[in-house]
DNA sequence: CTGTATCCCCTATGATACTG
DNA sequence: CAGTATCATAGGGGATACAG
């Protein structure tokens, strides 16, 4: 989910957010940048099945899109560090509730496995 | 983002939320499904720009997911009304919020726009 | 009205190797 | 350490036509 263009009309703007934090790893990062600010390795370590190239994509486009902060140390060997901006922090109760709500429909989804043939409703 | 298998282990979870709310018109069909029951044809009206196809395919898999419900009435023509589920409800703080957060990141972008040159921190 | 069925393309993502 | 560069691919998504 690559954000649009600027000038994009959003015909709802849930679709504006879905747009920012959509994409197959932005959750996952975001949520581990409300924890503080994460060196690019301790990210790769934190988000799970993310390849190198894929980290380094998700994070620039949650630079462009100004959730994220990337701070560069000039030295040897580089450090670099990622950190919530201000406005990415106003993602954080969404991201919470998320959690939540992923944490029932996880524990809905091994209830379903044991009881078959119950459906929702 | 089709949703996964169902003994996926989500690192996080936050990532089987997006699985489900993650789609290129979910969180669009949602919001409008919070409003009350829709038809299709209503849904399409809607959902701007979304293709009957992809229409379609979204709300199945969102039926699959346990969010949506679909009702099938044996008329001619045919009549099919979507709603959310109970399950689906639980969704309504999010998508609330994420209407709110998108509409501030909507005005940010025009903002930006006006003042070239001021970044974000 | 509410969908399927095809065809097709492109982009998001992955695997792997290389670098300042 | 923190990335690029390349190559490859699945499937998400569009356009269009057809159907019960």
């Amino acid at each position: 989910m690559q954000s649009r263009q600027y000038d994009y009309r959003y015909g709802c703007s849930v679709e504006a957010t879905l747009d920012v934090i959509g994409g197959r790893w932005k959750g996952v990062i975001l949520f581990h940048l409300m924890e503080g600010t994460k060196r690019f390795n301790e990210l790769q370590r934190l988000v799970q099945g993310c390849t190198q190239r894929m980290l380094t994509l998700q994070l620039r486009e949650l630079e462009k899109d100004g959730v994220v902060k990337r701070t560069v140390y000039a030295e040897v060997p580089p450090k670099v560090e990622y950190s919530l901006t201000e406005f990415g922090r106003s993602l954080e109760p969404i991201l919470l509730m998320m959690r939540d709500w992923g944490d029932r429909y996880v524990s809905q989804l091994v209830e379903q496995k044991s009881k078959v043939g119950v459906g929702f409703d």
